[in-house]
DNA sequence: GCATAAAGTTAAGCCCGCTTAACTAAAAAG
DNA sequence: CTTTTTAGTTAAGCGGGCTTAACTTTATGC
């Protein structure tokens, strides 16, 4: 196995899955009535788990007081609820409300339906090489984000 | 191999390269001054190659209004060519300049350096692996693609 | 050929996200 | 204990996306 068929079949992969997977979710976003920018506050929020205001505006980009108003928002939607932080009584504790934490498992049902008509048409011999290819991917993946994570430290 | 070993497989993989994915073309989109919109249209007309105006609204579900306004800007940018339709001059082709493709390009290379990074990380082994496995999904996908195409003629 | 439909454009107006600036409150530093 | 720094909120104002409505130009149906 040659570097570049490698790259080959990885590139192609990636050109279908993330044209499909942007526009599902740029769709499911709109079917919310969520604006983007709310909506990936909550996707943060449910992969990263519970974070203060100024982790959602460093990892936007965006100054803390547009970070405030959009969070504000999505609490009086009731999406995400604003707790104190005991430990800090400056700080806020974001989390998905059970509302929001729906609302995103629904649009990841939505989006797993499509790799699940794929996995349709697989043998079971396909299924079982493919499953273990991701696993390898996903294993990689892991680690290499911890070591970033490590290396931002 | 269960249908459910493959599901877990397969989500585990989802969750890890969506997130990663979503948050590296928000950045790059940010990073080259165009609006999420914008951007989104430069990545449709990569993809499906020339269009009219009325393609991007309905692909986007907004007005023809907006989807003009969203091009001409674009236009002015300089990463959109706007020709007359030969066949039909009411008809506008929409295409990618060179600068258009130079910049959809960039973004794409950017998306593929993570994956390079996780190649790196598997043996020969493993790597041809992943390799057959992404193409008979990739090959899934676009059968599937194709037929959704046809159903909707 | 004339009426109707279709493809795009333009303009007015609304909402939203974002920024800066001014502010409150709590923690850290000295 | 006072000063400074940190977390977050609020308000004013700008720019952008989107809609509706009015319009131009070209193609189609009868």
């Amino acid at each position: 196995m040659t570097k570049s068929t490698f790259n080959q079949a990885i590139r192609a992969w990636m050109d279908v899955f993330m044209h499909r997977s942007m526009r599902g979710w740029g769709q499911f976003a709109k079917s919310t009535g969520l604006s983007m920018p709310q909506f990936s506050i909550l996707m943060q929020l449910h992969h990263k788990g519970s974070c203060g205001v100024s982790d959602i505006s460093e990892r936007f980009d965006i100054s803390n007081a547009a970070a405030s108003q959009l969070v504000d928002k999505l609490v009086q939607s009731g999406f995400v609820k604003r707790d104190e932080d005991p430990n800090d009584r400056r700080a806020k504790l974001l989390n998905l409300t059970d509302k929001g934490k729906k609302l995103i498992q629904q649009g990841i049902e939505e989006r797993y339906r499509w790799v699940d008509e794929l996995a349709g048409r697989l043998s079971a011999e396909e299924r079982a090489k493919v499953s273990e290819a991701l696993n390898i991917m996903t294993e990689a993946a892991k680690e290499l984000e911890s070591e970033m994570v490590q290396q931002a430290a």
